[in-house]
RNA sequence: GGCGCGGUAGCUCAGUUGGUUAGAGCGCAGGAUUCAUAACCCUGAGGUCGGGAGUUCAAAUCUCCCCCGCGCCA
């Protein structure tokens, strides 16, 4: 492969309705991040970019059910997703979002400027419309009676008891999912990207790598499936697909004829890559243009095997109708990670969520890291289970690299109280280690190169291994009683070959690495340095060692086991700190109810009169779906005083009651376990 | 239904353009050792490469059919 000037890496924006699994972290993220470490750490001029993905019909639809807006949702995980990744030490030179400001400018301009050339068609067709959610539908949100088989379930593109292919018109009796209602037919129009048109050269570049006639990339480099899907999409013939849609959350279409429309949000995430790019580029003095339009750059995108086609067909055909814009040269999407054999599904709780992973293990990010290294889908489906993940830190990290590290930095301080030895002469033996140890970080190179990251890691484990064979060969701890001066050059080499993993895992195991240099007393060096013996000098002294990686008990990897079976539990994460007087600013007493009845026209909300103790008041209260006013009456409950009154349905609400909420929605009073009277405060 | 990717040792997976006795890690059995996180190191057992047919001097590798898993599309 040709050597390029830059690299622009880029991995898939994460959606910001759900937090991280480790599907998304083994898939995309990790082998993202080791490949740009692995970049800066040869001085390459590199940028890494992600943010988050925070438009689409699902964000809304969320909200919608929620009762909160998609702002807020949006919000809440871009935070979460942020920091888990910061606590992972998966680096991105920018995370970015796709509602900031910079961004809609960006997707507007690309989309004014396709608008502006032609680029677009423009149809008009007819979809179904659920009136009280006021939005138009995906086929996927209506369901309704199959006209083939019957079955009352059948979505608006599929039957999945018959398989039969439908269209939302075809299906008897439709049903908004979102309002229950049936939707109603409305005249809409959209841009539509002309793919069709374009077949013919992204099949010469897929296939052959020739673009413009040019040699663009080897598609031998790229993975099978990537190019699997590929043809297979360009076999069954690119169709024109909308690049708008009907909603009120996005980037609004930009030209005449869009109001209440915005960008699709496949037009929208990928130039997100773009847009962050232009704001890392104006945070730290650099052009963007030189990541985005310069032929000497190399554009790769990670992804999971969902989003193939989107990265080597619609976004390509984007770039390319820009102009002046490169092409991705390479797209290692990974395929799936199950969890314990089975698929994850997150309705059911069927997964490992990255933030609940960094409270369970603190300070031990690189482990799991290492692990989904290891086990990464990079050519077929795979399965992380927690049994194995124990295996591999306790028999791989903790008694191969660690132990071998312990062992070397053990004898130094023991020998020569933590002062470097000289180096004598070196015998056969030490040569043929010595080779090995200069062509393992070769190896390993040429793997993350070709995007085999687990290859390449289990060559630096290797590394490891060669350390313990080298001991267990040389003996020191025998020597040293009869020939002192070969010990010399045997530990000599055994802190060289510790360094030397401190450089070769630094992409996988950042922290790790980081704790080994310590250790070392070495600044961190770079990669051109690996396999080196002369990294560590004579006479310098290194510091106390600490154990690198400790042994995980069954006992924890039960505790996870157990909690995978447990039913769903997503929370949402802690609130931003409040101080006291914020606290203490809110007026929570005993209240008693005294009456209760059901608001008209509204499913949820029930009216109750409550005792405060200073007062009885109204309050309107959204629990009629988990009390009947009934069996309310005389209940004991915590009430927000102070609350600013406010209509709701007709009715002044003065006030709130406050309820327990459990992972599946269901509502509980909270309520004082003794007899307390109406009006005593809880604080 | 059409298409794509996979089906290799008990488990998790590598196998480059078809070419000598099919590999690794874990697990298992045996040995050696004690500097070290009861760790390390050595040896061994274990596979008719999903099934069947074909091409070839030669097939895990190419072709066809069938079965199974995963996904994409409609």
């Amino acid at each position: 492969m040709n050597q390029p000037k830059r690299y622009t890496i880029t991995a898939a924006l994460p959606y910001a309705n759900g937090p991280l699994h480790l599907g998304h972290l083994a898939g995309v993220y990790v082998p993202a991040d080791i490949y740009n470490r692995y970049l800066k750490s040869n001085l390459k001029d590199a940028v890494f970019v992600c943010g988050s993905d925070e438009h689409g019909a699902a964000i809304t639809i969320r909200a919608k059910k929620d009762g909160t807006t998609p702002q807020a949702i949006v919000d809440q995980y871009n935070e979460l997703i942020g920091s888990t990744f910061e606590r992972l030490g998966i680096k991105f030179d920018i995370y970015h979002r796709t509602s900031s400001e910079l961004h809609k400018e960006t997707a507007s301009g690309y989309f004014k400027q396709l608008e502006e050339e032609g680029k677009f068609l423009k149809k008009t067709t007819e979809q179904y419309f659920d009136a009280e959610f006021n939005q138009f539908l995906a086929d996927r949100y209506i369901t309704g009676t199959c006209p083939n088989c019957k079955n009352e379930g059948a979505y608006g593109d599929q039957c999945e008891k018959c398989g039969s292919d439908l269209s939302p018109t075809d299906l008897i009796n439709p049903k908004s999912t979102l309002s229950g209602k049936t939707p109603i037919l409305k005249e809409t129009s959209h841009w539509y990207l002309p793919m069709d048109q374009h077949e013919e050269w992204v099949k010469e570049w897929i296939e052959k790598g020739v673009l413009d006639g040019k040699q663009h990339h080897y598609p031998k480099e790229w993975r099978n499936q990537v190019i699997g899907q590929c043809l297979s999409w360009i076999e069954s013939g690119l169709k024109p697909r909308a690049m708008t849609r009907d909603l009120d959350w996005g980037v609004p279409v930009p030209v005449e004829g869009g109001e209440g429309k915005v960008l699709y949000v496949w037009f929208d995430a990928p130039i997100g890559y773009i847009s962050a790019t232009k704001q890392w580029a104006l945070d730290n003095g650099k052009n963007w243009e030189d990541y985005w339009k310069s032929e000497d750059t190399h554009l790769i995108h990670f992804l999971a095997k969902d989003n193939i086609v989107f990265h080597t067909i619609i976004f390509p055909i984007m770039l390319k109708l820009f102009g002046d814009h490169v092409l991705p040269y390479n797209v290692p999407a990974n395929e799936f990670l199950n969890l314990e054999g089975q698929k994850l599904s997150t309705s059911r709780n069927w997964a490992v969520w990255g933030h609940e992973y960094l409270m369970d293990f603190p300070g031990q990010e690189d482990v799991l890291r290492y692990v989904l290294c290891s086990i990464a889908p990079e050519s077929k489906d795979s399965d992380f289970s927690w049994k194995d993940f124990q295996t591999r830190n306790n028999s791989e990290l903790a008694d191969i690299f660690g132990n071998f590290v312990n062992r070397t930095l053990v004898l130094t301080h023991k020998y020569y109280q933590g002062e470097i030895p000289e180096v004598g002469e070196y015998t056969q033996f030490d040569r043929e280690v010595i080779s090995e140890l200069t062509e393992i970080p070769t190896r390993i190179a040429k793997a993350i190169e070709a995007f085999k990251f687990r290859e390449a890691q289990s060559e630096a484990m290797n590394l490891a291994r060669l350390g313990n064979k080298y001991l267990a060969d040389t003996e020191p701890w025998k020597l040293i009683k009869t020939d002192p001066d070969r010990v010399k050059t045997i530990i000599n080499i055994s802190l060289q070959i510790t360094a030397n993993l401190a450089i070769v895992f630094e992409p996988f195991l950042p922290f790790t690495s980081e704790k080994l240099f310590r250790f070392l007393g070495l600044d961190r060096v770079k990669w051109s340095n690996a396999g080196k013996i002369d990294l560590m000098h004579s006479g310098h002294v290194i510091n106390q060692p600490e154990i690198l990686f400790s042994k995980i008990e069954d006992a924890k990897i039960e505790e996870q086991l157990g909690k995978l079976h447990q039913p769903t539990n997503n929370f949402p994460p802690m609130k931003d700190e409040v101080t006291f007087d914020d606290f203490v600013k809110m007026d929570i007493r005993v209240g008693e109810i005294k009456s209760a009845e059901k608001v008209e026209k509204a499913d949820k909300l029930l009216k109750l009169t409550v005792d405060t103790g200073l007062d009885v008041r109204t309050v309107v209260s959204g629990i009629a779906e988990h009390y009947s006013p009934e069996e309310v009456i005389g209940q004991k409950v915590s009430i927000l005083m102070n609350l600013a009154p406010r209509k709701i349905r007709g009715v002044e609400s003065q006030g709130m009651i406050l309820m327990a909420e459990d992972g599946e929605g269901n509502l509980s009073f909270v309520s004082p376990t003794k007899s307390m009277e109406a009006g005593g405060e809880i604080r």
